[in-house]
DNA sequence: GATGTATATTGACCACAAGTCAGTTAGTGA
DNA sequence: TCACTAACTGACTTGTGGTCAATATACATC
């Protein structure tokens, strides 16, 4: 009985150790340049291994991003949690820095996630893993919703849909944290990450206020 | 002399003939799925051929996101100066409604867009060209930066960076079509992707605004 | 027309990487 | 020690982007 144990335990050490592996090789040459014998090698096994437990390149990304996005939402739960009572707005703010430093910290988790090209992912991904990979990217939302709901309920945010709403400030963050992403961009809109980042919740912020 | 005038534009014309196979089947198939010998095939030209006249095939989706790009910019060009005068705020609303028709109206193009997975997009298709699909990707921008001029002018509009603010905006709606593309996703924000759009194109708006 | 030359085209071929599977090894219990 | 099972291996298959020596075509000249 206990040989059973011990060996499942060494089954999902092994597992760690790919997963691990995997991470450093994505993270050192992105997604897409990395290959599977690299992280076969890097892990210590052979590439028939790596597909004993897992599925797929992609699935194993998957899983990475799963892991990246847990943490993503600890940390804004923190951000939450930190403070008992705060106005809405500066609730919204803060949850809106954690997300910055999660990306300023990590850069590579994102860089992962925009690596999903739809395509190859969705193909090679079973539809139970791509679907936790959806809904994670979402669970954050629900300390933004919270926060929304929180200002509307002080009536210094105009009443709304709080979803939709969460989901647009969302959007924005990430669609600024995208769009700085190329060098060259950053070039031609002439501001820092930050200084663009900061003024896009500043007035995602403001158009949220009642008037 | 006549004759090699005659070559260049029959070289031309084999070029679009390419080029319109490699949009048919990049759109079909989505560029990741479609192979080089696919476009050969449809353009009826081995793909040696294809080689002869494009880089790569990811310079060809560069290409075809350049066209795509053009016509965006003319749609806002013709929004902005569909009519003499308006307010600030209804042309920031027509720009973005202009935006949204692009989208629906060939949605492949933004798919195409999302395609450019930094790392291989950047490798294969020569600076010069990568440069070019940017700065066209901000050129739309023009016109957003004027009506916000225009509504700071107007004294509606508080006080801010034109450029930053522009970019800011178009980050937002690219993020909401970006997050509406996955039916899971759109499920589970629970609107239409119409209406989050709108919604968030309102709200930008309101940020905008001098309080 | 015949011939030579330049230009365009071809498709067999290469490199490389994801994914497979028949065969090998190692751990376990009798 | 032996038989059995589970874990592991790496050579192989397949698919695809990209190349290039061989070939075909068009044209100019006589």
């Amino acid at each position: 009985m206990s040989t059973r144990a011990r060996r499942e335990q060494e089954k999902e050490e092994r597992r760690q150790v790919i997963l691990r592996a995997a991470r450093e090789v994505f993270f050192e040459n992105g997604f897409h340049r990395a290959t599977v014998d690299n992280v076969a090698e890097r892990a210590g096994v052979s590439k028939g291994t790596v597909y004993l437990y897992f599925e797929s390149k992609e699935t194993i990304l998957a899983l990475l991003l799963l892991e990246g996005l847990d943490e993503l939402i600890e940390k804004l739960e923190d951000a939450y949690a930190a403070e008992e009572t705060l106005p809405a707005d500066e609730r919204l703010r803060r949850l809106g820095r954690a997300y910055f430093c999660f990306f300023e910290e990590t850069p590579d988790y994102f860089r992962l996630l925009v690596a999903t090209d739809r395509g190859r992912f969705q193909d090679s991904v079973k539809p139970e893993v791509y679907h936790k990979v959806l809904s994670a990217s979402l669970e954050g939302l629900d300390w933004v919703e919270k926060a929304i709901q929180q200002g509307i309920d002080e009536e210094t945010f105009l009443c709304c849909d709080v979803r939709p709403a969460a989901s647009i400030l969302w959007a924005t963050l990430n669609g600024v944290l995208e769009l700085m992403e190329h060098p060259l961009r950053r070039e031609m809109v002439r501001v820092e990450r930050e200084t663009l980042y900061q003024a896009a919740l500043d007035m995602v912020v403001r158009g949220l206020r009642a008037p």
